[in-house]
DNA sequence: TTTAATCACTTGCATTGCAAGGTAGTGTGT
DNA sequence: ACACACTACCTTGCAATGCAAGTGATTAAA
């Protein structure tokens, strides 16, 4: 029993490890549609089974911001303080296609040892 | 031209990041063909342009061994010094196949939010 | 014996997700 | 006016982990 949750755990941290990798990106692409605050984007994640946290994504938009690929307006809200909306600056925009490109390519990579794997069983 | 390259340094960054992520998951389908030792993963992994280098794969492999997911074997060498020949436990194929279950998600998952993405443009 | 190549491994650093906690503005009910 | 709940933004400390750089040991060739 301990045995096999100790080995459960690697399982997960593993998935956390692939989840974590793409966060960034996922976040560029959820931003592509304009203006968003971070509420907006832990809801958008969330539909994809994408979970992300608050202590999670404050300290990445402003790593994004503080490169030059984010920008942020207050704006008042009806239901209380007012809030940061981000959105993509020139620089973003031209990332998140570099970051496009990437995607693709590892995918490319990722499904091509599969499909060795998969010769073999 | 400073500040272009420190630009490219956080593009570098989550290209990092994103193949991090995933490289644990790409050693264990490389090594689903059976024994395998450190030199050829790098050489399988490079061919699909997936770099790694010693220091990352050494500790890597150990973590996976301490968990389970991988046993090995001594072999002598022609060219050197003996080699570790690892391969999959039981544990490991079955982790394997969670793996792979995990990366169909994903790939599902940023499918989706770059489709709304392409909306856009 | 010396030199070069091959293997396996370690150390120290930097990045980063995340649980937990903190601060403050806004609206509601009394 | 006051207390309370809700929302939003942010920080701290920890743990995981890739990776540059360096170490040491074995083997074959010169």
């Amino acid at each position: 029993m301990e045995n096999k949750d100790e080995k459960n755990i690697n399982v997960q941290n593993i998935q956390t490890q692939m989840r974590k990798g793409i966060l960034e990106y996922c976040i560029l692409l959820a931003m592509d549609r304009g203006e968003i605050y971070s509420s907006d984007i832990l809801t958008e994640l969330k539909n994809e089974n994408l979970l992300v946290v608050e202590g999670t994504l404050y300290p990445l938009l402003s790593r994004l911001r503080t490169n030059g690929l984010l920008d942020y307006a207050w704006r008042e809200s009806k239901n209380g303080p007012p809030r940061k909306y981000y959105k993509l600056t020139e620089q973003g925009k031209k990332t998140l296609k570099q970051l496009n490109k990437t995607w693709s390519n590892l995918s490319l990579s990722v499904n091509s040892l599969k499909k060795k794997y998969e010769k073999n069983n």
